[in-house]
This record gives structure tokens, sequence and C-alpha cells, in this order.
RNA sequence: GCCGGGGUGGCGAAACUGGUAGACGCAUCGGACUUAAAAUCCGAAGGCGGCCUCUAGGCCCCGUGCCGGUUCGACUCCGGCCCCCGGCACCA
């Protein structure tokens, strides 16, 4: 049999699409549905894996669609980045053209796939349209203090001599020439998300559509820690010295400090002492090491005394401060106290260097004597060698300490986090220019409103050496100082990617405003996002960005919500042989040319059928063509069996009640148990299931009409009731299969004389009553075993189904000569006798 | 180590609230059609575990990572463990 014309109907509906814009939503629409797939960055080839969130995503949307919703499935451009610069410095081809160009690529593939977006609200964000509002974005959070400049380290290639970013850096080593990378500090901009930290984690809470895992990824990535911070003082200057720690209860068991190398003290804490030199030098090398070593676990503690001691508040001990590698000046204070008995770095460490150790903790049922320990004591247990508090246990003695801490003036209650600030200043070309200017004078002033955009200058060299590639602009650095009018310098540093996505989705709802970023009545109709799908891999980058700047922007009064996603949805990964797929690694499966042999609605169908979407899921291309092979069953029945667009609607009285034979009747009943669970599962976003149970009626709709050519050898004319339960289980399946192959049931329902487009006509309705069946299969178990089945009517009463067990002898065998003590017996389902 | 997710046929998977485990599909095997093949259609199928039947079939036993528990009954609930994937991790 041939195959169906896929190749001449997809093109034809992509147009048709197109005319009618069918996928238009205005802003003022009324029952308002918000499907957004992130923004992807436009690279210009993609495989079957990339297809699997755009497929859902369109398969939802023209599922709430036909639901009577006005969907709005917008997209755009995640435009700026590094590969745009290394093509040009590579190729020579300057970033916009081949962006521009990838863009244009992408755009066709969506077609091709048949995704139905509204183009009209598409922006980029390399267009200074678009810029522009992130530019004035940050011209508001540098005015709220919320951007910042401050020094911090970035990853520097001493053969380029140029910055790298941290997906340059493979190994230690500069991606392009192979040098080993180093580090060195430069003033960069910060964003203050720490200032929101408790707030995002709050929110999680009340992100009840979100995936737990991405919940879980965002608590360990803000990584709140409650404790104390203690007030030590020097003991030869009288100087302060705080530490942070989470285990106040092992305050009385504290046998030493230890200070980061980056501690901004140490260097006046040891002038003039001995160890002074040894000291820095440590310091220096440990600064050295730190940034490629310090993430790799298993580095070994070293550190030195500084000669140097202070007093802990709590007993008045006098104690040695040491400098060690295994503190992080990022985290807490940048100091810690060491608890060698009870954490079990402090106690590596004590070990290593000979440092004393106190037990003040110990185990209920065992007791610790110090010098037998194996490994520090960290669990739970009593308080001892702790004055006052001898004898507490610890959990207690945790709050009573940090009270009476608290009541003395030597520390209090702090809250710490992981969660560093957010670098947003990039020195690199393809990027938002940083909207602000240096004066000598005045210092760092913002660019005002009313000359944003500050655009990107096209006179610059792409090199790949040196500093940012605006700094070869012949005109960009001279700027004039907004508050006095002389001569400034221009930031030549461009911001993060992440900036752009951390807002890009309301821009969605006024894409043309030139007055504003967005219009808020809008923004606060459509938000928050009905249902936002993507790739688990943003859950800390991306997803905590989009947090934080709607935060920001309800903060700053321009937004009516601070959570911006109703519904998250994680798709799991394609995978071929096991493995992500990817060009580079040769694995990935380009699309056009299935597209090309089976057609787009096939990779649709085998997508969303191959299992559960937020699983990973292995690409395989013999069930791609069993895809095919069920399209192909449904287009040649319906050929043979056409419907009339629209008379399902008229058919269900005549098809139920007692009138019709068995036949039509169990077709009917299959039909709309068919369209309960679709619609079930499409809610749920349980495609492969609703696939299923569609491939379920097909199966059904063959045996049924097979039956006509298979009686007695020849064929028989069907009935007219007949007739109308086969056009009502296609006309069924042909609109439930609409959101997942729109093009083929575009075509059926053409054919069938629908008007207009299928995605016009509403999701088809279920009658329980047609639904529900009029026998059920009862399996009977005898002591839990299955013995038998037997048929009954369903509600059936115990005492008949049991006398129909009875009856049958397979069961009865097993009951025969015993006694009878229980009889279990759930209807419709399942009637269990206890024997003994 | 902590946190999250998962483990079901040869494979992808299904199973409502504890009620016939394996729907649906892939691969496989057998058959029909064909000169032949492809395509298509029909049928079989968890177990190289046992028994009866003289081969079509019937009966029993075992089976959802492992061990135990609760229950008339457990993929599902409880306790303990193993393995895989992901996140965090010298974070004090």
């Amino acid at each position: 049999m041939k195959p169906y014309p896929f190749s001449t109907i997809e093109p034809k509906w992509q147009k048709r699409w197109e005319e009618s814009r069918l996928f238009e939503c205005p802003t003022d629409a009324e029952n308002r549905f918000y499907c957004l797939v992130m923004y992807p960055y436009p690279s210009g080839d993609l495989h079957v894996g990339h297809g699997r969130n755009y497929i859902i995503g369109d398969a939802v949307a023209r599922h709430a669609m036909m639901r009577g919703r006005s969907v709005l499935s917008p997209m755009g451009w995640d435009a700026f980045g590094l590969p745009a610069e290394n093509a040009a410095i590579e190729r020579g081809i300057h970033p916009p053209v081949w962006t521009d160009r990838n863009i244009r690529k992408m755009k066709s593939q969506f077609r091709a796939w048949g995704i139905g977006y509204d183009w009209s609200r598409e922006f980029a964000s390399h267009e200074p349209s678009f810029y522009r509002w992130t530019q004035w974005l940050f011209v508001k959070l540098f005015e709220r203090g919320l951007a910042y400049r401050k020094s911090a380290p970035v990853n520097w290639c001493p053969s380029c001599a140029t910055v790298l970013a941290n997906e340059q850096v493979v190994g230690g080593r500069c991606e392009r020439c192979d040098a080993q990378v180093t580090t060195t500090d430069l003033e960069q901009w910060f964003f203050r998300i720490t200032d929101y930290a408790d707030r995002l984690l709050s929110g999680l809470d009340s992100l009840e559509s979100w995936p737990e895992r991405v919940k879980t990824m965002q608590r360990n990535w803000i990584g709140r820690s409650e404790g104390v911070e203690i007030d030590f003082r020097v003991a030869e200057t009288d100087e302060p010295l705080s530490c942070f720690t989470t285990r106040v209860d092992t305050i009385f068991g504290v046998t030493y400090i230890v200070m980061a190398a980056e501690h901004p003290m140490l260097r006046d804490l040891v002038a003039g002492t001995e160890q002074e030199r040894e000291v820095l030098e440590f310091a220096e090398r440990v600064r050295a090491q730190d940034q490629f070593d310090r993430s790799a676990a298993d580095v070994f503690k070293q550190g030195v005394a500084t000669g140097r001691h202070v007093v802990n508040p709590v007993n008045g001990e006098k104690i040695p401060i040491w400098v060690a590698n295994y503190v992080l000046m990022e985290y807490g204070t940048g100091a810690v106290m060491a608890v060698p008995a009870h954490d079990q770095r402090d106690f590596e460490f004590a070990r290593k260097y000979g440092l004393p150790l106190r037990v003040v903790i110990e185990s209920p049922d065992e007791g610790l004597s110090g010098g037998e320990l194996d490994s520090a004591y960290v669990e739970d247990g009593v308080q001892v060698n702790s004055g006052q508090f001898d004898g507490v246990p610890n959990r207690e003695a945790m709050e009573r300490i940090a009270d009476w801490m608290e009541e003395e003036g030597t520390g209090r209650r702090t809250v710490s986090y992981r969660l560093r600030d957010w670098l947003v200043s990039r020195q690199r070309y393809w990027g938002t220019p940083i909207p602000v200017v240096y004066c000598e004078r005045c210092g760092v002033r913002a660019v005002p409103e009313e000359e944003l955009p500050v655009l990107l200058p096209t006179d610059v060299e792409f090199t790949g050496k040196g500093e940012s590639p605006l700094t070869t602009s012949k005109t960009f650095r001279r700027a004039v100082c907004p508050e006095c009018g002389g001569e400034a310098r221009r930031e030549t540093d461009t911001l993060d990617t992440f900036v752009d996505s951390s807002w890009y989705l309301f821009r969605y709802i006024s894409p043309r405003d030139e007055s504003a970023p967005f219009v808020r009545e809008d923004v606060d109709r459509w938000f928050p996002v009905d249902l936002y799908i993507g790739g688990v891999e943003h859950a800390c980058g991306h997803l905590i960005f989009v947090r934080f700047m709607t935060k920001v922007l309800h903060d700053l009064g321009l937004l009516g919500f601070d959570e911006p996603i109703d519904t998250l949805f994680s798709q799991g990964m394609i995978t071929l042989d096991g493995a992500k797929m990817s060009k580079s690694k040769g694995n990935a499966v380009p699309p056009d040319e299935l597209i090309g042999e089976y057609g787009a609605d096939t990779e649709r169908l085998y997508t969303l059928f191959a299992g559960p979407p937020d699983r990973d899921a292995e690409w395989n291309d013999t069930a791609v063509e069993g895809a095919f092979r069920f399209l192909n069953r449904v287009w040649h029945t319906v050929e043979k069996w056409p419907f009339r667009a629209g008379e399902r609607e008229r058919l269900s009285d005549e098809l139920s009640g007692d009138g019709p034979p068995d036949n039509v009747r169990d077709l009917h009943r299959k039909t709309h148990q068919t369209i309960r669970k679709v619609s079930a599962d499409m809610a749920a976003m349980h495609f492969n299931t609703a696939v299923a149970s569609l491939m379920e009626l097909s199966n059904a709709l063959r045996a049924f009409t097979e039956a006509f050519q298979a009686e007695g050898g020849k064929v028989r004319e069907p009935s007219g009731v007949e007739r109308k339960a086969v056009a009502e289980a296609l006309e069924s399946l042909v609109l439930l299969l609409a959101p997942m192959v729109p093009h083929f049931c575009e075509e059926l329902w053409e054919r069938a004389g629908g008007g207009g487009s299928v995605f016009e006509v509403s999701w088809p309705d279920y009658d329980e009553e047609s639904a529900r069946e009029d026998f059920v299969t009862i399996a009977v178990q005898v002591n839990g075993k299955l013995r038998g089945e037997v048929e009954a009517e369903r509600g059936a009463m115990e005492d008949v189904v049991v006398e129909l067990a009875h009856a049958n002898e397979k069961i009865s065998n097993h009951i025969e000569g015993k006694e009878v003590r229980r009889v279990i017996y759930v209807q419709d389902r399942l009637l269990n006798f206890v024997v003994g």
C-alpha cells in the first residue's frame, strides 16, 4: 500500500497556518494560556533531540487551542554569545551576519516541524530594540544599588593575552591555543542576587507545579545554613576576628582558628613577626593553586601557623591562628573555628600538624576519650567539657549557647548562603554593552535613559587576543559624562547573556513597545507563564536568574507578581546509543532526512510516544517506522471509510442504548473510553499513553471493519449504524491526534469537509454513559492466587459472582473439600476466596 | 557524605486509590498475499522452570533490583540493603 502523501500535505498546511495567522494571539484576549519554550541560542544546526521540547510545547499549545483557550506561544532568539564571536575570529564573519543567518535556518526548521508560533512577536536579544531595554533594566538595578563593581578573578590565557569564559577553559588549558590558563583579578560587575537569597529560597515552596528535582537543585545551589557568628579577638592586638559556625555547641572544643589565604586581615596580622615571610609566601601559593585545584575535592590540606592567637570568648582560652588552603574567603567570614574532635576536616588538619583536640560532645551510649578517636565524632550527643552546659543534649545546647552568647555580646545568630553574587560582566564583543561611563571627576555614571541604547560599534577587530574587542573601536570608548559634561571613558565590558534571558519572557507581551520594556497591566494579566518548557540544565542558572529579576522588577513596582512561572516542565534528553546527541560527537540524527523519508508528523509522533516526556528517551530508527506505519493505517482507514466532519456530534444517541448490535456498541464504547483517556493524558502531558490508547482505538476500528470482508469469505455491506460507529470513531481519532500530528489531521479534516482549521474545532467530549462497560471480567483468586476469571454484568452483587465462580471448574477445583473462611469481593474487579 | 529521581520481558514502556503485572509499540518467530522480494495483512510470544498430553493444547510453579514485614491480596504501603542517573560538596 502506498504511504500517505506527507510530503505534499506538510508544506501545504505550514503555508496555510501562516497565511491564516492561526497562531497570532491578541494581547487583550480572554481565557489566556501562555505556553512558552525556552528561547534557543541560534546555533544553526538542530538534531531530532532538540525537537523534543518544541514538539511537546506545540502539542500542549494546540490542545489548549482546541480547549478554547487563547494561546500565546511565542518564539525568539538568545542571540548574543560566544559562538558568533568565534565565527568572527575564525572565519571573519561579522557576528550579526552569522547570527541572522542561523536564525533564518532555525526558523525554517521550526516551520518544517510544523510548530505553530506567533511570529508577529518574534525578537532577538541582539536587536537594539531589545537590548536597549536590557540596558534600561541594568540602569534600574544600578540605581538601586543592585549592580555594583568589585574585583574578581577571571580566567586568563597568557598566550592569547585575553580573558576566557569558563567554557573556553578545558582541563585548565585554553581551548584555542592549549596554553595553561591562569587567573588575574579584574574589576567586574555583579548583581546583588544574594540579597534575594532568602526570598528565592522561600519562594520555592509556593511553586507547586515545579518538578521536585529542580527545586532541590535550587535549594542546594542557594545553600542556606543557619549558625552563629562568633567574635574572637586577636590576643596580641585585640583586633576582632569573627568566625561563622553552624555548630556553636562545639565552641568549647575549639583548639585553633583557621583563616583563608585571601583574608584581608592576614597581612597586618603577621606584619613584623618572625612568621611573616613564611605566611605570606604560603598565602601566595594557595591563591595561585586555588583557582583550578580548590574544586578538585581530593586536594590535601595544607597550612601554616601565623604565630598569632585569639581568645575564645566563652572560656578565655588563648588558641593559635593558622592559615590553610581549605578555608574559603567567599563563604562565611573567611575564617573558621576549628574543632578537630567534631569536624572531619579539622580532625585531619589537626592530626597532620599535631594540633590538640578536645572532646566536647559525647555519644550517649559509648563514652569517647580524646586520644582514641580515629575520626571526628559528628553525631549528636551530650555536652562535656563545656562549662555550665555539661550534660545538656547538644541540639538543645546549640540554642542555649547561642542565646547566651547573644546576651553576652560575644556572638550573634546569622544565616550564610552558598549562593554568590551574579557576575554579569564579560570581556567580549557580542553582548549587550553595559550602559555606564567612567568620569575622572564624577566616577561611575549610568548612561541616561534617553541616550539608550548604547549601540555596539561595528568598527572593531576580532583577533581573539587582548581586551574586549570593543576597545579596538575608534569611537566607542570616548564618551561624555552625563553629570559634568566632561570627558569620560565608556565601559567596554558587555553583559552576560543570562541577563537578556532573565527578562525576555516579559517582552513577548509587548514586543514592539518603544516606551517601556513591557506594559505592566498586560504582563500582569498574562503572567505567570502557564507552562514553561526547557532543559533541566537551566535549573541553577537561567531559572534562578528569571526568578531574581522578577522579584527585582516587582520591588521596583514594575510588576504585580514576584514568581514568573506557574508550571515548569523539564523534558528529558533524547539519546542515541545511550549518549546525548551532539553533532561534534557525530551521533546526531538530523531532522531533514527523517522528514524527507517519513514526514514531520512521524517524527513528532515518535518523539511523543517514545516514553514519558520528563525522562530520557533513546532514539530508535525502527520504532520511528512504527509511528509511520500507524499514521498510514489511519490514513488508509479514512480513505476507505470517509466520514463527514461534524457528524460525530449527531451520532451519539443513535449509537447508545439497547438498539444497536453488540459490535456497534463495543466500538462506540471504545471511542468514548478513548476520548476520556486521551483527554486525561493530554492534561497531564502523558503523551506516550495518549498515543497508545489512540492506537488501541485504531486497532479496534480495524477489527471492526475487517469483519465485513472476512465473513464467509465474501464482502458484506455494512449497515447504517455500523457506518455511523466507524464515522464516530474516525472523527474522534482525527481530532484527538491533531495536537500531536497536526498536518496529518488538518488534511483528513479538510477531506472530511471540515472548513477552516481543525484547531478551531473544539476538543471532543465523551459521554460517561457510552464509555461504561456492560459486562466486566472479574478475576477470581483462591488465597490470593489467580485461579480463573468470570464474566458478569457490571455492578453484579457478590452472591451472583460467587455462584459463577463455583460453576467454573478451574476455580472450584481449588476450593473443593476446603472450608471457605472468608470471601472478599471488590465490585467489578475481583473475588478472593480465603480457604483453609 | 547530603539531597532529588529511578531500577518492571530481548528493547522503549503500561498498570486508577493496594485488586488479573507486562496495555501500546519495537525487535523476533510463524502464516497469508507474491514467480520472488519489499510493502501490507493475520497470528504467537515473561521464564532453555516442572508435569500431563503424543505435540494443536492443558495444568502447576516462579516472576516488577535484594532481604524482611503488614495484608485475604503488594510493582504499589512499612523497615533494612544494593545498583544506576542527576545536583551539591574542604560551604565551617
